[in-house]
DNA sequence: CCAGCGTTTCCACTAAGTGGAATTAGGGGG
DNA sequence: CCCCCTAATTCCACTTAGTGGAAACGCTGG
């Protein structure tokens, strides 16, 4: 038997570990309790392993118990570790504070993301308000990333095979109207490409325009610009598009300097 | 033999897991970027048990890896994650609003937090600004519990055993002013017992304010208000403790009725 | 090209984890 | 008040999945 002996602890991970975090990702907004029996359902693990899991959790201080509904809840101890995330992301440190410059200047929302599995992950969002006392920061929010100008620009600004993975999962998911959809990508890509930005308007009379930023030995990141309660049209995104790539390129050279 | 054979699946908590959380709480603010090796002394695992427990995370999408350091950072994941906490937690829904209309109205800041181990970490953070543009929100911060208003009051609002457990931490760890320390946080404790509320300046110049919020079935939470630029005086901490609770008590009739 | 160091892989060993079945705990409703 | 019903937890025989010391690997700077 040719066949090399595989061993456990191998290659391919952690099992408990992997499930673990899996529990940990079934909840997300709109799914804010959930019990031992439905994390089973959604995870697909069975119960008495759910629930040992979920008591390691809790210990670990991942999880709140909810003893009156018998759930439990994300703990405090997330936000606290995506804080860190935020803090030490040469990204955001970088250009968060242009960015913040850049949305007062222009008088438009400036978003950076990047990909968490097949959704667009905002690490910062900061929506221009006249009134600015308004809220302006929302991390972590997610968008679907075919949706949005934000994925399609990520999408452009990645390896051609992991590009082609991701479109075939988005195929998968989308019964409908998938054939549309996918070229409607396809030529937001093209836009990348030829234009440096795209622009889509995923909500009505939002209209976004997004563009990639490659760095080596960091992800892909997306930035974009919006503008709400506008009409899409040709003109206006060009418009933003060209303030987009100026900052885009601002962003870039900052970055090149570490 | 009469000590019953312990299982391995046992009550104590999957081990892998717990690890691999362990490894993700590594980073932290001004620790961004940790390799394997790091890890293992941080976290007293094993080199070859790190290795393979980080690559769990990066295939789960929780870390990054950055090849060219050899080494990892915390991935867009974790706030997403985050961001479903927020989302998602009751105490946060009912009163943000709330928070951000005191903070405008009584020209101060205003928290939210809850404790994560020994530290306290905001769920909010509404800092009042005359300039309104600047940055207003910090989610996910950590505070010392023994040196804060916020973990002073946290302290005052939880169960006598788990006080005494965390007091015997601060004492193991600051192995200095331990004493006048803990004398310190017992007069907090006492002051919100008597006053509702207990004033702390643990940053020169800021006063802070802070009490505790006790529900059935939820974490305690501490909600406070602190101004800048101000001297420290009975008076004035007793004008914000007022404030404060009323403002807590207002919280606590919208948080009653779910 | 080699030396030195940190990371990953190997692998013998077995404890640690697994999951179906049995048990227990909760909480309405009769 | 007690009894069902549901859902969570514990039990436990089974064995795989994980462990960690040691060896191999692969950078990187001299």
């Amino acid at each position: 038997m040719a066949q090399a002996r595989r061993y456990a602890g191998g290659v391919d991970g952690n099992r408990s570990l992997e499930r673990g975090i899996e529990i940990l990702r079934a909840f997300r907004p709109g799914v804010d309790t959930l019990g031992n029996g439905e994390i089973a359902e959604r995870t697909g693990l069975p119960r008495s392993t759910v629930s040992r899991l979920t008591r390691t959790l809790v210990n670990s201080g991942m999880l709140d118990e909810v003893r009156a509904m018998r759930a439990y809840r994300l703990a405090a101890s997330v936000i606290s570790i995506g804080h860190a995330m935020r803090t030490g992301s040469p990204v955001l440190n970088a250009i968060g504070a242009m960015m913040r410059a850049e949305s007062a200047k222009r008088r438009l929302n400036v978003g950076l993301a990047t990909a968490d599995r097949t959704m667009m992950v905002y690490l910062e969002s900061i929506r221009y308000s006249p009134r600015a006392a308004l809220r302006n920061v929302v991390a972590g929010q997610q968008v679907p990333m075919e949706l949005t100008s934000l994925g399609r620009a990520y999408l452009a600004g990645i390896a051609e095979a992991e590009r082609e993975r991701l479109l075939k999962l988005f195929k998968r998911r989308s019964a409908a109207a998938t054939k549309a959809l996918l070229a409607d990508v396809r030529t937001s890509i093209r836009s990348v490409e030829r234009n440096g930005y795209c622009a889509v308007s995923w909500q009505p009379g939002v209209l976004a325009v997004a563009t990639p930023i490659v760095l080596g030995g960091l992800p892909v990141y997306a930035l974009n610009m919006s503008l709400q309660n506008v009409d899409r049209s040709e003109a206006l995104a060009g418009e933003i598009g060209a303030y987009l790539n100026a900052f885009a390129a601002k962003c870039k050279e900052v970055l090149a300097g570490q």
